[in-house]
DNA sequence: CACAATTATGAGCAATTGTTCAACCTGGCC
DNA sequence: GGCCAGGTTGAACAATTGCTCATAATTGTG
């Protein structure tokens, strides 16, 4: 371990219940700046006088700023159960459309916790080291764990499934990310519905 | 016309045709830079060196660094013949198929040029204020199109159209704007083939 | 209470950014 | 050639940013 790599972990562990809340403070705040304000635009000083905490307080806990979109990523990331679904039914017998609907729902879901700042964390974080990885390696691990479905399931019936696979996935995601994202909101279940209308339809030609 | 209010308008139109090289130069300079570096830490300062330009002879031309990028986006935003496409077919006997076909590739022609710069001008553009507004613009005018020509033609069949419409052109621009842009790049003929599927699919239901 | 470890403060630094402006070239017309 | 509007320059300014550090308050322990 070099000593100069950059430090994303925190630089001091919270030793008392005090120091714990403030660290809390400090993440739901940058939560909603960043959500609101974008992440250019949302400042470290913003974030900290919104969690009413002093700016040294803050970099007592994160290193610098990348850091604090890195946690709040890791938190949404660990939440996400959508490789997890398609794990599940991976040996099943069940109905190709029961399936689908299962993935499509457990994608909404990731999504209605707070799409404005998840938006900033896919489109606006930083386009490369630790926080880029680990978003692209999740997006090919359900891509993979998609593909593996495919290839089991019998009601399946594409050619190519290795561009099924990934039209699939990033049709869900994306579209869900910017449905419910957008100002005219839709119906959640008619999306749900038509997309799964649409993806069932198109796995079995 | 209140004195106030922000200009995007260059300052000054160009009268000699040194002029205008400059503006084109600082131009080209702003997509390459822009694209590399994203709009935040694409600075006015490194347009204006890539141009080989002083900054300010970017300034005399360009009120603001918004000014730049409104100009760019213009340029896409005319060059997008997205909506053309679907109302060329509105009244045809054309197979659905063959519409959707159509659609799809102008949509991917659209995206050939600099899928980077394209990205940084959708997701990272100002979040208020004219760009914004002009996005959106564009992108109801080809869900109403979309809509009308699900509406007049006999093969579609979907229950919900007013969701399918957003379903269908949100589906469309996003994969493959993220399908091309992405760094481990999608063939392109499978992807036309496989969206075209998938919807046309869908759209008889 | 005493004392050390932990936590909190916020003025201010260094770096960067968008932008201005006074001074300087250049090309074309009389 | 003389002239001047049009064009170019780049040092410098004001504002903003991420972040540091000396100092002070608070907590737990004996």
């Amino acid at each position: 371990m070099t000593s100069d790599q950059r430090r994303i972990q925190p630089r001091k562990q919270p030793r008392q219940v005090r120091a714990e809340l403030t660290r809390q403070r400090i993440l739901a705040a940058a939560a909603h700046i960043f959500a609101e304000f974008g992440y250019a635009a949302g400042t470290t000083n913003r974030i900290a006088e919104r969690a009413r905490v002093s700016i040294g307080s803050l970099y007592q806990y994160y290193p610098n700023k990348d850091a604090i979109l890195a946690e709040l990523l890791t938190r949404h990331l660990d939440g996400d159960r959508g490789t997890a679904t398609l794990r599940r039914y991976k040996e099943s017998r069940e109905p190709l459309e029961t399936i689908i609907r299962a993935f499509v729902r457990t994608v909404i879901d990731n999504h209605l916790d707070d799409p404005q700042l998840l938006r900033i964390m896919i489109e606006q974080a930083p386009r490369s080291g630790e926080i880029l990885e680990r978003v692209t390696q999740v997006k090919w691990e359900m891509i993979d764990d998609l593909l593996d479905l495919l290839n089991a399931h019998p009601e399946v019936r594409v050619q190519d499934k290795d561009t099924a696979a990934r039209l699939v996935t990033s049709t869900v995601e994306l579209t869900v990310h910017q449905l419910i994202a957008a100002p005219d909101s839709i119906d959640l279940t008619r999306l749900e519905n038509e997309l799964v209308t649409m993806i069932t339809g198109y796995l079995r030609t």
